[in-house]
DNA sequence: CGGACCTTTGAGAGCAGTCAATGCTGGTGG
DNA sequence: CCACCAGCATTGACTGCTCTCAAAGGTCCG
């Protein structure tokens, strides 16, 4: 039994998963609540560096990551590396592998990381047994449908400071736990994969950190940040 | 009996629906063969500049473009309209309103339209009848999870002459038929709601159409387009 | 403990944005 | 049917932001 398939049977998958039912909170048992607990397939972990897949190989289904953090890369002709998104624990990925049931671009761990997956069919089925799972389900398939509209937002933004305080603010959101609010928080990434993820050159992106620092907003050591004034970042990501 | 439901009713709708079976081809009834046509729910049709739905609006369900052409619009703090997508004959829109239930974002035609809309209920619950139903479902989901990805790939490009290739590439494979080339076509958009998709000033993408005309590559007048060199645009879609 | 990789900082050039004005097109009403 | 008008598209000049190139300092991993 390896750590993939003992977190997929602990509550520890359920806590953050997308696919958690409404309900969990008020079932202390946890994961014993969620139809679709047994469908996961675990798979093994994954070493900082190491590919969960690459761009053109079948699709294995949907995604889910229980730990660590990953990111979706594709290479333009030229050669340039472009980060599509970031994964991180309780969020599903591989959904638009569906279509051409292809996967669209790599997806590399950026630290040592735990994921799990599941077949789509066998989400279906089990969905349409009970209407509660189906709407849970509709509800996962929109959220991961949905995760690319705030980073084309971002993206249409042309100020730099902008596109890097919008990074910021909404990394810091998918990373709290609900309800919680974090004040410091460790970069699963580099300052590169960041630039290539949100358009711009990574000098760029350090002098962004670096000002956001001198006003006080943050604080900065290399890949620790502190959320000094959270207002003014979120006042940041909003506005030129 | 309005447009939208005559529409709805006829091979029109199955002709380019991203749900059509892959078996439509063989049965030339059309429809007949398709599952889920009997679920469509049309529409009253659209009048230029007319909104389908505004951000915050409980969700309709997924919404698939008959004929004409909308674009969803999300408006920054600061008033700035973004346009996130074009949406086609034939494409589905909607999914991101699963999760939330809420609409993401404005959606506004932008040459009189005919759109209908499925209950996602109802399409799931169908699907789980067959095997195929499921894996086409799945395949229409995935399609239209997809569609962002091309449209971040874009604009992680930096070279605004790169960007409008890109675009009008794109714009024209989704344009025309399987199997078929176009050599023209009638943009039902503005240079402003190109601009505003692609994240550049107005004035540069009106500058990258005529650069694209002076080197013989289109052919420019308002909105049409004539595709002279296909070749040289595919290739200048891929390069700086 | 060593070294590779990452991050920061500096200087200069180029590309796209902004402001401004003219020309065109398509639609409307006389 | 034609003239007019409003919105849209094009073009020009100039500014400024970000990219590129370059080098030094720092961090973390093996």
């Amino acid at each position: 039994m390896d750590a993939a398939a003992d977190s997929c049977r602990s509550g520890r998958l359920c806590a953050r998963c997308a696919l958690r039912p409404a309900v969990a909170s008020s079932a202390p048992g946890g994961d014993a609540s969620c139809p679709f607990a047994p469908l996961a397939q675990p798979l093994r972990p994954l070493a900082r560096g190491e590919r969960l897949h690459a761009a053109g190989e079948e699709s294995i289904g949907v995604v889910l990551v229980v730990d660590g953090a990953l990111k979706s890369v594709s290479f333009a002709p030229d050669g340039q590396e472009q980060v599509l998104a970031f994964h991180l624990p309780g969020e599903l990925l591989g959904l638009d592998a569906l279509a051409a049931g292809r996967q669209g671009s790599d997806v590399v761990a950026l630290s040592p990381s735990i994921v799990c997956h599941f077949s789509v069919e066998a989400l279906l089925s089990k969905a349409a047994a009970r209407a509660a799972s189906q709407a849970r389900l509709a509800r996962a398939i929109g959220e991961s449908a949905a995760r690319d509209q705030p980073q084309v937002e971002l993206l249409l933004r042309r100020q730099a400071a902008e596109r890097i305080a919008r990074f910021l603010h909404r990394l810091l959101a998918r990373m709290q736990p609900p309800g919680e609010s974090l004040v410091e928080l460790t970069l699963p990434m580099s300052r590169e994969d960041i630039a290539r993820h949100i358009g711009l050159a990574l000098e760029t992106v350090s002098r962004g950190f670096t000002r956001l620092q001198d006003d006080g907003v943050i604080r900065v050591l290399g890949r620790h940040i502190e959320i000094r004034e959270p207002d003014v970042l979120a006042k940041r990501a909003r506005r030129t």
